[in-house]
DNA sequence: GCGCCAAGCTATCGACCGATAGGCTAAGGA
DNA sequence: TCCTTAGCCTATCGGTCGATAGCTTGGCGC
């Protein structure tokens, strides 16, 4: 690991990535990996001491930079609808520049796995940010009153199958899609359309605030 | 399979429906679900012939119903809008009084596996079908242009995530639920939100006729 | 009452799984 | 130069997988 600096341990996981997106984790083997990785399959073991062990990688490649993102929103000051629409922005464009293939991430139910409850509890966490926004934004008489929990679920669905889409067809630039779901989401929940314009302004001058609270981790 | 009317072979899809959404179509074994229902591994195979056609099962109790809904309400005249509303509260609806809890047929990407084969070409006829909706609207002039298969995808998200909500914390009846995820879609993809009343009050008309064109499966 | 057969059972198969043990090798520091 | 050790290798483990073979049983039609 300290000899190339990491470099096989991250094609590990780019290729493990890759294969939890085409087969699941359970349907995907570490001999499968290591095959795509070009070595033996007991080989894996140097860089990672058990199967889960690479997913909690990705999980956190993931999940960490998005808690700061969601915490970067809510911290920040003004109406919540511009707050949120940047934060959609942010976190969609972010997600789909990341490295790895985050499809088969959140696909199968492998995070109720106990090995994998730091990463469960983290995303729980960025859950409770979410409708903590939300809820502030609906308490304030900017949204419109619909269920919390149902508007965060309606969001990470929107959030999961984007993703999911881009392996597919990858149609339009990571900016446009982020835009896409920024504005689906709150025309949906803003309760005054006529506002629109002026939460996509604000946003725009928020965007920066909430991606340098996410540092990007550099992989080969 | 004839003495009890394929009680047993219901049985079996309840449980391995269950399971599914538990642990994922690889995550659960063929031992789990004869566990479940109370008899020896083996004897899941008096009943099918493989695994896979255990999930194939499944997967047709929610997709042949669900591609006549929006067959029907791709056929039914009158504004898109309201027959896009009206679809989106039955199927809404009708996946959540499944029998079977569906939350984990569609989080593994099994449905690549060329035994479904069948299953991933209704799957992609009803998304077909979907974006012809969606297109019909934006090319009339009712609904926002967004990418038609944006917003087909948004739509899957959404069914999906409400779905798998159902089973962690189920706030709300089916009913209200349904008309929670209709009001989103069409508030972000309507382009005059001055009509939303109208197009619920129109909706709420065809109803009817969409939800009869699903024969809801009996199952003990 | 008798034969048929669906539907269960036990026993067992070969394949594959994640993980471990232990050896070889080459790069880097003393 | 020699020693350490990261990083690969081969060999192999016990466990579990989906699936098959073949036996037993009990309800039904005749």
């Amino acid at each position: 690991m300290t000899r190339g600096g990491g470099a096989t341990r991250d094609r590990i996981l780019v290729e493990a990535s890759r294969l939890f997106a085409e087969r699941g984790y359970h349907g995907t083997s570490t001999r499968d990996i290591a095959d795509k990785v070009g070595m033996r399959q007991p080989s894996i073991y140097s860089h990672f001491a058990t199967k889960h062990l690479i997913l909690a990688a990705l999980l956190d490649a993931d999940l960490v930079p998005a808690r700061a993102r969601v915490r970067a929103a809510l911290d920040l000051p003004g109406p919540v609808a511009a707050r949120l629409h940047a934060y959609l922005q942010v976190d969609v464009a972010a997600i789909l520049s990341l490295p790895y293939d985050v499809r088969g991430l959140y696909n199968d139910d492998v995070l109720r796995a106990p090995e994998l409850a730091e990463q469960a509890q983290r995303r729980a966490e960025i859950h409770d940010l979410t409708r903590e926004l939300i809820e502030t934004g609906i308490g304030g008489g900017e949204l419109v009153p619909f269920d919390t929990g149902f508007v965060q679920h309606a969001i990470t669905g929107l959030l999961l199958e984007v993703v999911r889409e881009r392996g597919a067809a990858p149609s339009g630039t990571p900016a446009a899609r982020a835009l896409d779901v920024a504005d689906f989401v709150l025309r949906a929940v803003l309760l005054d359309a006529r506002l629109l314009d002026d939460v996509r302004a604000r946003a725009a001058t928020l965007v920066p605030g909430i991606s340098t609270m996410a540092v990007p981790r550099p992989v080969g």
